[in-house]
DNA sequence: ACCCGAATGTCAGCCTGATGACATAATCGA
DNA sequence: TCGATTATGTCATCAGGCTGACATTCGGGT
């Protein structure tokens, strides 16, 4: 259900090749990421040509934590710095929507995942804004070169295909887990997404803000969760000690 | 936010001319119709070889009201009927998860819409069982035909990436829309999406499962919307009397 | 014209989650 | 090491939605 948690240990494998110093051959390395994160290769493999293409247009981008990619409502072209696909390469980047207290946490991008994209493609401003939970690196597309990508590459075209469909069928399980349905199988269904190896990493607060309820209703399940010892609740962690359990509870 | 649903009145201009005897101008006319529902033209527009390649592989399937076009839970491969792309011509089709009382609306397909072509790209089941709501008239595309369409038409291609994109725009507005809103809120919102010339012609009980709600929580806010003006209730009928008011309401 | 199924309108009681507040504990930076 | 900040844990009160039930009204079919 979210295939791109499971992209980020091929990841580090790169990076910790990235200490040779020819950039340009870094360049081609994190397009070949890209292309490992963009879609599935089942029926359409990338060419070496589709990926120095990629590399061509790849800008990198460093983010302290708190600090905002794109911000809600800003249009494709207004803003070239943040206008444009986003794709994630460490950190988590939180979509908020709606201010101060009102807000709520659209979805949380982890290394891997890809955004902006739509927006561009529909000539539409941001409806949230993304802000880095931690120190983020991101790989930046212009809107030109992107659209230049899906022009010249059909392979790519057809990549970032099945790319948005993954993310609309995710958006749709969101939104069916989200009708009807007990706080404690929405609450066991977001930590079953949103866990990496095990551990979700994220304040009760925003995890609260993703289901849209508030802090001290989200406690009292999470308490009683960890009564009957099926996750773990620390400071800004949450450990799934009984996955099977929590997935019957989601259900 | 749906511009599908402006597309209905070019399709009825079309069927008013379908008369004619000619099966094969008909289904050229089809594809024609196919080709303005499906993404947005702007840096895409197909030549006449992409509308006839289109036209060769859509067949037309008319279905009673409640029939199923397609069940929860049915693998890509195993029901060559079902399985592929569906095009709404006419009528709706309700999306419907989960069984019985617990039964939510995920969407309600009018014509124009598109579905199918995720479970197909990502070969993936399909996670709600589509309902024909009055008669429905729908295209239908095989996986292999879709392949082919996809593969050898690079413009398809392109046009259909906006077609999702904008249905997961729609997707992750609908999620802002559900998380920590008020029900007067989530109910003016999901009234305005789902509203055809001023009317929602849905009985509250299935707008109630739209929003995941029981039915005369549903009804109170609606009595109440109607004394204030905004609405007018009817048997299986909502009138929108005052749609700024609505809109305001829904913020 | 009549009947039947389906949709609407309404209610009282219960239960869940919201609110706002407070105390405690952990983390981070100076 | 020591505040300052942020996070967690918990509570009493209250509003809002659920539940199940019932009466009423509408529409279509015979």
């Amino acid at each position: 259900m979210a295939p791109s948690r499971f992209l980020t240990l091929p990841w580090q494998q790169v990076t910790a090749e990235t200490a040779g110093p020819d950039a340009e051959m870094a360049a081609l390395r994190q397009a070949a990421w890209v292309a490992r994160c963009v879609g599935r290769g089942a029926s359409a493999p990338l060419s070496a040509t589709d990926v120095s293409a990629i590399a061509t247009y790849l800008t990198t981008r460093q983010f302290e934590p708190g600090q905002k990619l794109f911000a809600d409502g800003m249009a494709p072209g207004a803003e070239p710095e943040s206008a444009g696909v986003w794709i994630i390469r460490s950190g988590r980047v939180e979509l908020i929507a709606g201010a101060g207290e009102r807000r709520s946490v659209v979805h949380v991008l982890h290394p891997g995942d890809v955004d902006g994209d739509v927006q561009l493609l529909l000539d539409m401003p941001f409806p949230y804004t993304g802000r880095a939970l931690e120190e983020v690196t991101a790989l930046h597309l212009e809107a030109d070169g992107f659209e230049r990508l899906l022009g010249h590459h059909p392979a790519i075209a057809r990549r970032w295909l099945s790319s948005i469909a993954e993310r609309l069928a995710m958006s749709q399980n969101r939104i069916i887990g989200l009708l009807g349905r007990s706080l404690t199988a929405q609450i066991s269904q977001v930590l079953l997404d949103e866990a990496v190896q095990g551990e979700v990493l994220l304040p009760q607060r925003t995890v609260a803000a993703m289901i849209g309820v508030q802090r001290p209703s989200l406690n009292k399940v999470l308490k009683d969760l960890e009564r009957r010892g099926v996750i773990g609740v620390g400071y800004g962690v949450i450990t799934l000690r009984d996955a099977e359990a929590l997935a019957e509870l989601a259900r």
